[in-house]
DNA sequence: CCTCGAAGATGAGTACGCTCATTAATGAAC
DNA sequence: GTTCATTAATGAGCGTACTCATCTTCGAGG
């Protein structure tokens, strides 16, 4: 119907299908899950819902735990973001790493979903789609965390591969305690002891030790810039 | 048969039956996870080797995920003991905490168990009998690790609140720590990354984050006895 | 417009974890 | 030894995530 030159961009009926599908699906499995919860819905409800059949939801997401994770990586997608653009108002580095954290924890306060998401992202089968892009998400937010503390431990432009790794370190370990203080009221290993505070204080504990750590770097190598104090990120990127 | 009095210690016909089939359960859910994983064989499987009804193995173990737990919380169990074992002959701090958590990569390296051992322990329902037997393990190694790190911090007698909540923080960080390197390889999230060295040296950062934490609650106290340095445990306990 | 290979959609079928109504075994009281 | 209430054992049945042989739809080439 269209000549050849008008054809850019265009896109046969055939993508428009899958895309709508795509969309109907995703929607629904949204809605659903939110309601319900993950062992709340079956993959026939939601397939029931999008309006297709039971298998055509297995050619859009591999398995209901793809699906979950399709769903709740915009979620996660949104708090790193809404971490980050808090975390760059803050000029000292402990307040900045929780500033960048918090978002999740507060996201996850909405039915168990977020130990859920953890569950699925940590321990599903590593070669799923949806999967990759929740870890992606994760390595992104550890790489805001390290880069936002190598910012404070070294000066700009003076930072070098051993701090870079020690700074990594601390980022991940600071995930790491992230993780496990959102499964503990689920395991009920500590009970009532507040999520934020604790992760705070973990977190506080993780950077000095990275602070120190660096410091003693500093030390054999006679490198002078040993200003352990706040200092923020020459530029947000 | 027995006279009354010579009862003692007695058991019914019942009692010992229930025994047996527990034995024989537990034996046949040894053999076949080791040999084929916890996705590898089903609970059929499991029921027919151990010589009861399908319906059965759900009298002893509420779940199949039950079943892994109480075949793996024997190794965890021992790992610990190993771990307790070795940290006693440390006099540094840092390799003491660090050999008490090894064993436990150590018996992680057969298939995946490890890892599946994690997730149905940390998400399991939480009021399962297996479960909370592996919790409490948990708890037991973050004791130990929490209590080595205060004999370090602090004379022995002088160990305040303050040091002994910023040590156990400092152990829970530890295990978080842990928790994500038995992972890794599974989410191929930092691919050729050595667990034990990344172990040793986040637990490092940790625990000296937590040696400057507590020289600034000594400073604000004006308390003196600030030897930061490696000190045995008093005793072995 | 017609043909035909490729890709998508379908839903009955399968495997498996778990349940529950029914049956069998046990041992205390007499 | 017999009775009977209690508790353990059984296995057919169920719900559900996922598969796959079959059918449908698309669209490029003629």
């Amino acid at each position: 119907m269209p000549g050849e030159d008008a054809m850019a961009g265009m896109v046969g009926r055939r993508t428009r299908g899958m895309r709508d599908k795509h969309d109907r699906i995703l929607v629904a499995a949204t809605v659903l899950f939110h309601e319900r919860g993950f062992d709340g819905v079956t993959t026939q409800e939601i397939s029931d819902r999008a309006d297709v059949a039971a298998g055509t939801l297995f050619r859009y997401a591999s398995s209901k735990s793809e699906l979950f994770l399709m769903v709740y990586n915009e979620q996660l997608r949104a708090a790193i973001a809404a971490g980050e653009r808090t975390a760059a108002r803050e000029s000292d580095a402990i307040r900045a790493v929780c500033a960048l954290v918090e978002p999740i924890i507060t996201a996850s306060t909405d039915r168990g979903s977020a130990v859920v998401y953890q569950r699925e992202l940590l321990f599903g089968p590593p070669d799923e789609r949806y999967r990759a892009e929740g870890l992606a998400l994760v390595a992104r937010l550890e790489d805001a965390v390290a880069s936002r503390l190598v910012a404070t431990v070294s000066g700009p432009e003076s930072a070098t591969p051993s701090i870079e790794r020690a700074a990594m370190r601390a980022a991940r370990s600071v995930f790491a305690v992230l993780n496990l203080l959102l499964v503990q009221p689920y395991t009920r290993a500590h009970p009532g002891c507040d999520v934020r505070e604790e992760l705070r204080e973990q977190t506080a504990q993780i950077v000095r030790g990275l602070l120190v750590s660096v410091a003693a770097l500093d030390g054999q190598q006679a490198n002078g810039s040993t200003d352990t104090h706040g200092r923020i990120p020459t530029d947000e990127r």
